[in-house]
DNA sequence: CAGATGACAGATTTCAATATCTGTCATCTG
DNA sequence: CAGATGACAGATATTGAAATCTGTCATCTG
């Protein structure tokens, strides 16, 4: 048996997790939490003041972790600004749509809980965006992109939003209709030519 | 008082709309339209076959009113098709914003009938694909506009999913932060960038 | 006889009683 | 004494019995 390491708010948030994933989002309790750790549940409000707090810590976790690997993609070299942008869309559709597809249980729970954080839900969307406009600033500088809007992080914010159709998890029903690769493919096509210096 | 006029399916969606207004969509039934008429609940089973049925038909009834005035604009001349595509597109988010703020509660009702009617749904979206189209077609027969995918009707449904957060409910919520202008500007300005022959 | 009615069976919703949970804190334990 | 506990007072959720609704159809009425 691995012995029983102190509990910290790491492992707290672990089975949180586990909780989530088997009970939902509606259905888990602290004292869920605290069952599954075998401690009590004024323990958990030991390392976690409230109940959202918890929920709001997995939330941002979960984030995090669905949007690490794109930030590689905006710092690697030796490719266009236009390739690099389209690989770092088609890189968030395929990620989000492999998360709701996997455990859709799971992905519609964590549906319910980004409503209920939209501090986190904003703080993640400003990362994102600020990943775009470190791409299109790039290929400006490269002379491939123009900005569509004087502001940059306007005009980041305007491929964030043209996008969303394939990475806001409002619109995670329809990922996995037939069509739907071919509608990604005709905003990015769309996306890129806005942004992209006429030849 | 006005003579008690035969009882028309019409009717009846008016008292249902009325209905929905007041009770919202969870708690609407067919009784209680059944007595606002004044008739007994048989009597409108007469005319819809089921409750959703009749949900449908109000739906549908609400889609169009909201989207009728759009076509004038698609039919009018003597305009740019940029300006008429950036006027098309505001009238829409016009449309949806105001209706989604003059009675949240409706509103809110007829997202939920939204889910319940997908084929609905799906003939509104291509009705208001089908006048991207056609305002893109014009657009390219004056010169103006290109086709950012090979098929009109795919350009068309690339423009109507880039600005899916100014017209899709499911985006309601955030019609009336401040900023949306700027972002809904932004990205009009994106895709005409896209769609627009470069001079 | 075309159109309206209301009784009926089964499905769904409501509501209030009951159980469980959240968050605090005085107390306990190693 | 740092960290864990569990009793406690609201707040929230669950549950199941009773009320209401849906959809049908034999019957009624003008």
């Amino acid at each position: 048996m691995t012995k029983p390491a102190a509990l910290t708010a790491e492992r707290i948030l672990q089975e949180t997790e586990e909780v989530l994933r088997t009970h939902g989002a509606s259905r888990a309790t602290v004292m869920d939490v605290a069952r599954a750790l075998g401690v009590s549940h004024g323990t958990v409000y030991r390392h976690f003041r409230t109940k959202a707090e918890l929920r709001e810590a997995v939330t941002r976790r979960w984030l995090k972790n669905a949007s690490g690997a794109l930030v590689l993609i905006v710092q690697e070299g030796g490719e266009s600004a236009p390739d690099k942008l389209r690989r770092w869309l088609s890189a968030l559709f395929a990620a989000k749509r492999r998360k709701a597809g996997e455990d859709p249980q799971l992905f519609a729970t964590y549906e319910g809980l980004l409503g209920e954080h939209s501090q986190v839900v904003e703080e993640h969307i400003g990362e994102l965006v600020g990943q775009i406009e470190e791409i299109l600033e790039q290929g400006v500088a490269r002379g491939e992109f123009r900005y569509p809007h004087p502001d940059p992080s306007i005009s980041a914010r305007a491929v964030f939003d043209a996008t969303a159709p394939f990475h806001d998890p409002k619109h995670a029903a329809g990922w996995h209709r037939s069509g739907i690769e071919t509608e990604f493919s005709a905003v990015l096509d769309l996306v890129l030519l806005g942004v992209t210096v006429p030849s």
